[in-house]
DNA sequence: ACCTGAACACCGTTCAAGT
DNA sequence: ACCTGAACACCGTTCAAGT
């Protein structure tokens, strides 16, 4: 019923820690790949050079991953689940003020510390949005879906056009400036503080613990 | 000195309404490229593909633009145009809100203008930086560029990290609230209205005869 | 000026075969 | 279980040649 979990073969003994062969070229390639994705973009990067750096031949990269849209879900799963989460968190909560805030603060806490991924995801909307829009049965899952539940969240698809613009800029702010201003900030919860107040403040919510 | 202006040979007579070859084929093949750029992307979509719409063969396309890329530079320059000339103007103004409010305002009209563009440089990200980053001498022209002088003349390098992370947001923001939203606006100028508030609120000015 | 046909190196993917 | 070598169809690009 759930075909994605095990990856390569089958390992029907199950060895103890877990499906990972002892080699770790698989995450060797997931590393090596985000780098060069978050380098050269994802279509420009191909998997010769992936596996010239690893010095093994392309079709080895098959042995691991089933195409090259693979690796990039196998490292984008993790940043899906988070968000899968707390969406359904947000969802079991009264629709309050401090709830919306709330939502804000975590989702800022998981973009964080994702920021490789966030960036691979931005710069690279176009080939993920394809790549997540066939095989994926479970819409639920889209990423574009997550995103409009996530404001709906704050906003809610029959508040007023105003609120509903403002929450979305309040999601996308919290992604992009954690992009831009990573490496200026100073002490290391500032650029923290201003990205959850001004979202709370688009959301038009009070910043939670303020 | 200046080798981008003539497109297909050299059009040495200088026909009168410009150097269009009378057959649009060009143009043709701009309209078909952007729409299915917008569909499913700049990489997944083949030149053969584009070829195949406009009944000619792939070759033909290479005598009206010297590369793929070529293709997405020419429907791009006209915003890039347009953006170089908004920032000249606004850093020969003097530096007061009400400057900033205009910049703003001017901005969000030059999106409103150029829609199609928008959401294909928004989604294509990666391969337009690639692209932008190589051939193109002039360094003003680059986007990443064209941001960052955007986003300074509204808060300026030195200003406090609070206010360039507003900056920055606030300029995204007009961007994709119109890309979000260009469909759900009753009456005409009400998201106009929102987004630019939004932005101005964000940039800490007011709002241009508000 | 405008376009074709055929070739080029490279890409992602598959698969039988080796250990 | 883990990887190779060789082949596949397709891609962007070039170029001599046609009209």
């Amino acid at each position: 019923m759930d075909d994605e979990a095990a990856s390569p073969g089958e390992d029907p003994q199950g060895t103890p820690s877990g499906r990972r062969p002892r080699g770790d070229t698989r995450e060797r390639i997931q590393s090596v790949a985000l780098e060069l994705f978050a380098e050269h973009g994802y279509e420009k990067t191909s998997l010769r050079e992936i596996a010239e750096r690893l010095d093994v031949t392309k079709a080895a990269l098959y042995y691991h991953f089933k195409s090259k849209e693979d690796i990039v879900r196998s490292f984008t799963e993790d940043y899906v689940t988070d968000l899968d989460a707390l969406i359904a968190w947000g969802a079991a909560q009264p629709p309050t003020e401090e709830t919306r805030g709330l939502l804000l603060e975590r989702y800022s806490v998981i973009v964080g510390h994702r920021l490789g991924v966030m960036r691979f995801l931005e710069q690279n909307q176009a080939a993920v949005h394809q790549l997540m829009s066939e095989g994926q049965r479970d819409r639920q899952k889209l990423f574009r879906t997550q995103f409009e539940r996530l404001c709906d969240l704050l906003a809610g698809p029959d508040a007023p056009l105003r609120d509903r613009v403002r929450a979305s800029v309040a999601v996308v702010s919290v992604g992009i400036s954690c992009l831009l201003f990573d490496k200026d900030a100073g002490a290391p919860g500032e650029l923290h503080d201003i990205v959850l107040e001004t979202a709370c403040e688009l959301a038009g919510v009070k910043p939670p613990a303020a």
